[in-house]
DNA sequence: CTATTTGCAAACTATTTGCAGACCT
DNA sequence: AGGTCTGCAAATAGTTTGCAAATAG
């Protein structure tokens, strides 16, 4: 089995945990929207998510794309991003390497970076204040190399 | 002086130097709406401003609000943030101690906090990708404590 | 069975735009 | 004087909501 059907399953089994512990139900419509997400790589919103789920000849309203990203949220499957306003943008969870944004506020380009050691400082932090740790997030703002220059 | 008139004399007159510098015109309204952000502590949105602006007995449209954050974010004199979809946040730049947001993705309770490590790291990422650093923003988000208990 | 979930269309809300007049430089 | 900036109202875009029908448990 390829990494990417390894994955699809995890998260497909982690989803079915989250929905019998929450006591709501196992909907097809949930299930596909979770594999729509993970057969593709990088950003997306939640219309892009339905144009696609159209495309592929499922009739899965934009309600129930908005409804199900939520949930997924929550079960930590899916990371939401606001790089703009009116658009939140979403991306999945990457188990193995969390990743972070620099965002040029000129061009709106996103470029991603690695960094370890975010992910203790965050650890530290998030036992500090006593919260459950779900996610996180690094945005730095500035102009890239190509909106710098004029 | 006080230090809350120190700041907004500092803000002023570095907008000045922003607008002389991109050839834009020193508005009064530009003026009024960066001293009554500086007037005031906390987050707030574009709304928020305009009714402030409002009560205050400006006569200032949305429109030149909206235009005017903007104006100042590239200013680097105020920060966006994204803490929920349909609504930027804003909050005046801190010179003296940045600070991150905790949010619970639950109750969307903020709680901020320092930690004088990530300056550093923020500076080391930015000169491998030769972006001009304005501002970051870090956002971690889980449960808050009340909201995890339950 | 029955309460949750869904699709649909309409409603809502934050932000942007077009235009005519006002105002910096 | 001339182009930028403003206020206003209408337009736009993303998201949410209300309701009747479908469906999971």
């Amino acid at each position: 089995m390829n990494t990417e059907n390894k994955n699809a399953n995890i998260v497909l089994k982690k989803f079915e945990n989250f929905i019998r512990k929450k006591k709501l139900r196992n909907t097809n419509e949930r299930n596909i929207i979770l594999k729509e997400i993970y057969k593709n790589e990088g950003h997306f919103n939640p219309d892009d998510l339905y144009i696609r789920l159209k495309l592929a000849g499922y009739n899965i309203s934009r309600a129930t794309v908005y409804n199900t990203l939520q949930l997924l949220e929550e079960a930590n499957l899916i990371i939401k991003h606001y790089f703009k306003e009116n658009s939140a943008i979403y991306e999945k969870v990457n188990f193995s390497s969390p990743h972070y944004h620099l965002i040029c506020i000129k061009c709106g380009k996103v470029t991603e970076f690695e960094e370890k050691e975010i992910k203790q400082l965050v650890k530290r932090i998030v036992g500090k204040y006593g919260h459950k740790h779900l996610n996180h997030s690094m945005y730095i703002y500035g102009l890239c190399k190509l909106c710098n220059s004029f």
